[in-house]
RNA sequence: GCGCCCGUAGCUCAGUGGAUAGAGCAACUGCCUUCUAAGCAGUAGGUCGCAGGUUCGAGUCCUGCCGGGCGCGCCA
């Protein structure tokens, strides 16, 4: 139950009713009517809008309205308050039995508990990682997989149809240039060239990929084919070894990812869409539309590139759509570009059914978020939507300092290697620590620090307090009495403090979090949200420290014991809940 | 030069058009015979980059400036 839409429904009722007695004007638009909870709190549990909002429509002043709706509000079950504030607010305080049945919900839902039918079960597709296969992974990369995944998983949640989904570019120069690394590799593995050769070509400039990723793929070639090739023309061996080469680093990549739990449900291949002639379907579509024409672009503007020179080239209208500039859909040889495939690719998976996509983008790709949504809005004549999500930058620290990295000099870090050393829950809580357009720092040392500063520990920590209560209590009363069920079923009105009321209230936010974060596509609100409970948690259980009182196991008040141990266990629900829904395991008990 | 993102407490950052703008760290003051003090409570700290505009109401939306990051025809 999403406290807040309940409730904005419970007033809209009123305005309605207030309608149809002739009180207020028929046909007043509710739309902008809005249920949240007041910053200050002491100003109570929940705020309304409608007052205000309504006031223009109806010819009445916003604070006349707000009385007449608050008189009726006081009769709804559930408000114990309702007071008008400010400049026509409608405040709301809810009665302590109206937060213990949350309580009960929690239980009863368990894990379930803030699953939403928001989505309606509608089709969305959240592409994600899409990194070319031509070595392993990066931190960066690592930050949109956690992005994607949890967006994915947090729109699961709110009741989206979700497909995961990652688009291998296995289709252009960068792939060939591969090949042709592997293949200086093989030669060496073959002992056609000497062992020296590789870094002389590097330094030469003539083998893109340098790294040593590529000397078990050359020898495992060499083992498979052995001589093979050796005599063969270019056009025999590239495909071979170009084939062989992004096999291995899909096999890598997708190793690297099951290293932090994430697996796609659809893999999609740009050379397979370009084999079957997707882009040429594609570019048709456009093309029959009149959107496609040869031109010369304008330079662009200020800053000249050295090479520049004006030459005809086939265009997409993207103005037409928003954008500043056509833009070009085949490169001087006659093959597409990388855009055109891309927008065979998003056609295609608007034709497999996703009317609203979601693609996670590297920030450097920023440039090409309005031509990629042009021409979504072109190819899907307005009926497909694409929303890009932009990760900046992961900077890599250790005790402050930052990580020097270069590929040249062999001091990159993989994924890999920061998910093996501090592990995939560390890995994946933090990279939601901050928003995804905000450049994020990653240092080794306090992400595996237990202390507070350390998101990921703080809000485990708590997660095994709920558990070593829960283990205590079992121990002491047995499996019985501290069943889901039992503890549902607990005298609740013994839940009298501030601090317990308190605490129920931000587990009665799950619900609503989960349904906002998945409208703004903002996973990171949820590794924020869980903060807050753990906060609350930890408040609360330092009380029980300084004050018998309130420790949550009392032997010798059993009923006011179920009662707490249900707020205990509520809490443990609703922290893995979140956590599950990004993909972190919740820990029983910290070591 | 053009486009996109960002600018909020000393530092790192939250903040879906709502009221007196929040959290953590750092600083200062307290709290461990107890279910894990690996923690908690309190104090102090602000021209939300600047200037206009829209609105009953702007950190949030619009315009212009200032500052930082990213990108800018045949790389993906």
């Amino acid at each position: 139950m999403n406290v807040f839409s309940w409730f904005r429904d419970r007033i809209i009722a009123e305005v309605t009713g207030l309608a149809l007695t002739g009180k207020l004007p028929a046909g007043l638009d509710t739309a902008r009517i809005g249920v949240e909870p007041p910053r200050d709190p002491s100003h109570g549990d929940l705020a309304c809008n409608a007052a205000m909002v309504l006031a223009g429509a109806a010819r009445r002043k916003p604070r006349e309205l707000a009385v007449l709706l608050a008189q009726r509000l006081l009769a709804v079950e559930g408000v114990a308050t309702a007071e008008v504030a400010g400049p026509g607010f409608i405040n709301l305080r809810l009665t302590p039995e109206f937060w213990h049945a949350r309580l009960v919900d929690i239980l009863k839902a368990g894990a379930a508990y803030g699953d939403s039918v928001l989505g309606a079960r509608q089709p969305i597709n959240v592409e994600y990682v899409s990194a070319n296969p031509t070595g392993p992974l990066h931190v960066g990369h690592g930050r949109g997989a956690v992005v994607g995944d949890a967006l994915a998983g947090l729109l699961r949640k709110a009741g989206f149809a979700v497909t995961r989904e990652y688009y291998v570019n296995d289709a252009g120069g960068q792939v060939d240039a591969l090949a042709r690394s592997l293949r200086l590799r093989w030669l060496i593995a073959a002992g056609a060239e000497p062992a020296d050769a590789f870094a002389r070509a590097q330094a030469e400039g003539t083998v893109q990929y340098g790294g040593d990723y590529l000397v078990p793929v050359a020898e495992a070639l060499w083992q498979q084919d052995g001589e093979r090739w050796l005599a063969a023309p270019e056009e025999q061996w590239l495909p071979a070894f170009r084939g062989f080469a992004i096999e291995s680093m899909m096999r890598l990549i997708r190793d690297d990812l099951a290293a932090l739990g994430i697996h796609f449900d659809v893999i999609a291949s740009e050379r397979a869409l370009v084999e079957q002639g997707g882009v040429d379907a594609a570019l048709h579509l456009l093309e029959d539309r009149g959107l496609i024409y040869e031109g010369v672009l304008e330079p662009p503007k200020g800053k000249l590139p050295d090479d520049w020179e004006p030459r005809p080239q086939v265009l997409f209208r993207a103005t037409g759509y928003g954008d500043e500039t056509d833009r070009p859909l085949q490169k001087s040889d006659g093959s597409w570009t990388y855009f055109a495939a891309d927008i065979a690719y998003h056609l295609d998976k608007f034709r497999r059914g996703f009317p609203v996509m979601i693609d996670v983008w590297g920030a450097d790709h920023g440039g090409y978020v309005k031509r990629m949504q042009a021409a979504v809005q072109a190819i899907t004549e307005g009926c497909g939507a694409l929303d890009v999500k932009l990760c900046q930058l992961v900077n890599l620290l250790d005790g402050g300092e930052p990580v020097r990295m270069s590929k040249r000099a062999g001091t990159f870090v993989t994924l890999r290697e920061v998910v093996d050393r501090v592990g995939r829950d560390v890995f994946r809580f933090i990279m939601l620590t901050r928003k995804n357009d905000a450049p994020l720092d990653f240092d080794f040392q306090k992400v595996t620090e237990q202390t507070r500063d350390n998101p990921v520990f703080y809000v485990q920590y708590a997660h095994a307090r709920c558990s070593s209560v829960m283990r205590h209590a079992l121990a002491e009363l047995g499996g019985k009495t501290v069943s889901d069920e039992v503890l549902a079923g607990a005298s609740l009105g013994c839940l009298t403090d501030s601090g317990e009321i308190d605490l129920i209230k931000q587990l009665a936010a799950w619900p609503r979090l989960v349904e906002s974060a998945a409208l703004v596509h903002e996973p990171h609100r949820i590794a924020f949200y869980l903060q807050e409970v753990a906060q609350a948690f930890h408040g609360l259980w330092t009380r029980g420290k300084e004050n018998a009182q309130l420790r949550f196991i009392h032997l010798d008040d059993l009923q006011l014991t179920a009662a707490r141990l249900a707020l205990v266990r509520a809490t443990q629900i609703v922290v893995a809940s979140g956590l599950a829904v990004i993909g972190v395991e919740p820990v029983e008990e910290l070591r």
